[in-house]
DNA sequence: ATATGAAGTAAGTGCTTACTCACTTTTGAA
DNA sequence: TTCAAAAGTGAGTAAGCACTTACTTCATAT
C-alpha cells in the first residue's frame, strides 16, 4: 500500500462511484498537489489520473484539456481557501491595534496572521512561483487582486500615523515592500532553502515580534 | 577572401564550424536563456538544439544527457559570472564603511551592490528559484556556499556593533534575514511580478537608501 | 597530397505525452 | 421494473520526447 494516493485520504471507497461534482474535487486536489510540488510541465496527467485513484480518461471527462484543468485549479485555490481574504479580515486584533493607534500591535498582529497562513498553506506559497516563473495568468491576477490591496491597506495606515506626526516621512508603499519582504522571504527560506533551519531556526512569535520591532522603529519619530 | 574574412569575425555565425570548446559554449548559453525562461521540465533539447543553431544530436555530442547539460550549466554559472563573488569583495566602499563603523554606509553599499547585481543578471535569478523549486541540488549548494555565508557576515559585523554598544540585542541573523528579506523581495517583485512597476517604481539607489535607513534605525540603540 | 580525427548532421529509435473513442456499469426518477 | 443519463474505463492515436546510429564535411599535421 502506498498510502500516498489522494484519494484515500478522502475516506472513501475505491469502488464507490462518486457524484461528478465530488470527483471534481478529488482530481482537482489531486492536481493541486502534484502542480505544487513538480510545476506545471512537470506533473503530467497520467500522474494526476493515477493519484486520484481514476483513469485518464476520466480527468479528461472532467476537464477537456490540462490547462483548463490548471485554470480551474487557480480558481478554486483562489476563491475557497481563503486567500481572497485580506489578512486584516477576521483579525480582530490587528482592526483593534489600528483603532487604538496601537501601532507595534497593528504590525504583529500582521506579522504573524501572514506567517502562519504562510506556513500552512505550503503547496499554495509553491503553486504562486511556480505560476510567476511559468508566467501562468494566476500571478498576475493573484499580484493585482490581492497584493496590491495589502499595498494599499498597510500604505494608508502608515500615511495616517505620519500625518499624525507619529512615523517619520518615508513614501509608505516602500515601508509595506520593506515590511512584506521581511515576511515573505523569510517564510521563502523557510519553504524553499531553508528547510530544516540550519541558518536560522526561529517560531513564527519571535519572526513577527522581531520583524515588527525593526520595521516600527525603523519607521517612527522618535520624540526627544 | 575578402568574404571570408567576414565570416571569421562574427563569432555567431551559426553555418561557420566551430572550435568544440566554442560550441559548447555557445549551446551553454543558449540553454541557460531557455532554462530560465521555461525552467528544465518546460525546455526540450530540440529547443536548445534549434536555438543555438545547431542539431540535436550535436548538443549530444557535447552533452551526453540533459541533465548533465543543466549539471554542467550550474557549474558555469556559479564560477564564471561572479556569483562566487560576495558582495564585500571588490566594494571597497563597503570594506571602509565597516572600518570605520559608518553603519548606514555599510547596509546602503552593501545594498545598492546586491540590487544592481540582481538586476543585471534576471536569468539567473529566475534559475535560482525554479531550481530551488524542482529543487535541484543547485538550490542547496548556493545557499550553503553563498547565502549563509553572507549570514556570518553580516551577522559577525551586527554582533560586533551591539558589543560597540551601538545596536540594541536583537538576534543578529534575524537582522540579516530582514535585511536580506527587504533587497531580494525587492528584486523579486520587479523580476516576477510587478514587472512594469505599476505598485512600486523606485530607483536602486532609492530602494538601497530607503532599506538602508529602516534597517538601520530599526536597529541602533538610540544615545538619549 | 593525403590520412586522421574532430565537427556536425539526417534520419531514425523506443518511449511518453496529451487526448479520444467505443464501450460498460451504476444511479435514480418515473 | 425500466431505462436514459451520468460515471467510468481499456485500448487506443498522433505528436513529441530524450537520445542514437551511421554517415558526411572539413581543418590540420605529416
Amino acid at each position: 500500500m502506498e498510502g500516498k494516493d489522494n484519494h484515500e485520504l478522502f475516506a472513501c471507497d475505491h469502488s464507490a462511484r462518486m457524484t461528478g461534482d465530488r470527483r471534481r474535487e478529488v482530481i482537482l486536489e489531486t492536481a493541486f498537489n502534484l502542480f505544487s510540488k513538480r510545476g506545471f510541465s512537470g506533473t503530467t496527467t497520467k500522474d494526476i489520473a493515477r493519484s486520484a485513484g481514476v483513469s485518464e480518461a476520466t480527468v479528461f471527462k472532467h476537464f477537456s484539456t490540462k490547462d483548463e484543468l490548471y485554470a480551474a485549479l487557480l480558481d478554486v485555490k483562489k476563491c475557497s481557501e481563503g486567500h481572497h481574504r485580506f489578512p486584516w479580515e477576521e483579525n480582530e486584533s490587528l482592526i483593534k491595534a489600528m483603532n487604538s493607534n496601537d501601532d507595534y500591535g497593528v504590525f504583529y498582529s500582521f506579522a504573524i496572521r501572514a506567517l502562519d497562513k504562510q506556513q500552512s498553506d505550503i503547496s499554495f506559497m509553491r503553486m504562486l512561483f511556480f505560476s510567476a516563473l511559468e508566467e501562468h495568468e494566476m500571478a498576475d491576477r493573484f499580484y493585482t487582486e490581492f497584493v496590491a490591496k495589502i499595498y494599499d491597506f498597510l500604505g494608508a495606515y502608515v500615511k495616517k500615523r505620519q500625518k499624525d506626526g507619529a512615523f517619520r516621512k518615508v513614501a509608505p508603499k516602500i515601508v509595506v515592500r520593506a515590511f512584506l519582504g521581511m515576511l515573505i522571504h523569510h517564510s521563502l527560506n523557510n519553504i524553499l532553502w531553508d528547510k530544516n533551519r540550519r541558518v536560522l531556526d526561529i517560531s513564527n512569535e519571535t519572526a513577527a515580534k522581531n520583524f515588527a520591532e525593526i520595521l516600527l522603529r525603523g519607521i517612527t519619530l522618535k520624540a526627544s
